[in-house]
DNA sequence: GTCTATATTGTGATAGAC
DNA sequence: GTCTATCACAATATAGAC
């Protein structure tokens, strides 16, 4: 792997673990095995290779959840899918842990890559519910938006009680209430 | 008011506003108006300040919520209660932002208090929710665990989506949403 | 109780040799 | 492209005067 590689893969990481404040130079460097010099040649000092870290996070958590959506199935199936997909949920969503990041929701820079997805992944998810209502599968007095946003609410929180607890446990607790307030009346 | 409740007061903001790590001992100084003698005759260090600090925060979140679950009505109401409680949204939630500081987290005596607090509020959403399928204003296929973690759960993300986006409305929707599917069935 | 001085290590970066 | 100085400032304290 290239030094520039090297050091935007152990960012992710780093960001991931103890985000943008937390996350230090000297840590980049110590993780990448790069040095100081190198850092400073590839990029232009933190928030350059903070921000090519992030953007890439949010590339590929859409990438991930996309395959989710265009699987083949009902609108709850699809849901469903997307709710039980594999997760490291002890150490919480890349993405959505960076708007408690102050240095993060300060900037636009920053911000951006983290808006985008979560806004990204609130449309596609109303898309969805809103075919479900088409078919008729979920009660019709539901609005696509809030549903989306609280799929997405319910994994985001998930992360939180997980951690709170120090256990999956709670995560996917959360996910079969919301699966089970979201289930089309089989009666 | 006196010195070291000055600090614990600087304190909770700090710790709100930018989590643990973000939060150095000469940014409670500054905000505190309180010296570096000051701070470290009261308070053995950091850590320590910070447990006090944590702990307070977390007695009032649970004061507060309180209030939301003894209120009269239904179960229904009361969780909606809960849910539609004033905020102050953008800023997040001052005990569950702190999941996701790696060193409250590493730690058991600040990770205590936050684990405590969440548990608890999953432990008194449970009882209601118990309480409303007691009455039969629930559908009896519903877990009273599984939908007090999705009730904290779209809180906590509810938050992150908010920040996400810039705006309460993300927050409003996600409840809203979790709302229209709890509501119980009117026809 | 509060103040100032001092200390060690880390942060985030620049400069210039190799 | 990478390395080793070097730098100014912040983080997190300790020591001892007042």
């Amino acid at each position: 792997m290239s030094t520039p590689e090297r050091l935007i893969e152990a960012t992710r990481e780093l960001l991931w673990d103890r985000g943008y404040v937390g996350t230090s130079p000297k840590a980049i460097q110590r993780q990448s095995g790069a040095g100081q010099g190198s850092m400073y040649h590839h990029f232009t000092g933190k928030p350059d290779l903070a921000l090519a870290a992030i953007r890439r996070t949010a590339d590929e958590l859409r990438a991930s959840a996309e395959a989710s959506f265009s699987s083949e199935g009902t609108a709850y199936e699809r849901i469903r899918g997307y709710l039980l997909r594999q997760r490291d949920v002890l150490r919480g969503c890349p993405v959505g842990r960076l708007t408690m990041d102050p240095d993060v929701i300060a900037g636009d820079a920053l911000r951006a890559p983290v808006t985008e997805t979560i806004d990204w992944l609130r449309g596609e998810l109303a898309r969805i519910v809103q075919e479900g209502l088409d078919a008729g599968e979920f009660s019709a007095h539901l609005v696509p938006e809030e549903i989306a946003a609280t799929v997405v609410a319910t994994v985001q929180g998930g992360y939180v009680l997980a951690r709170a607890s120090g256990s999956p446990a709670a995560f996917d607790a959360g996910v079969r209430g919301l699966l089970a307030l979201l289930a089309p009346r089989t009666a």
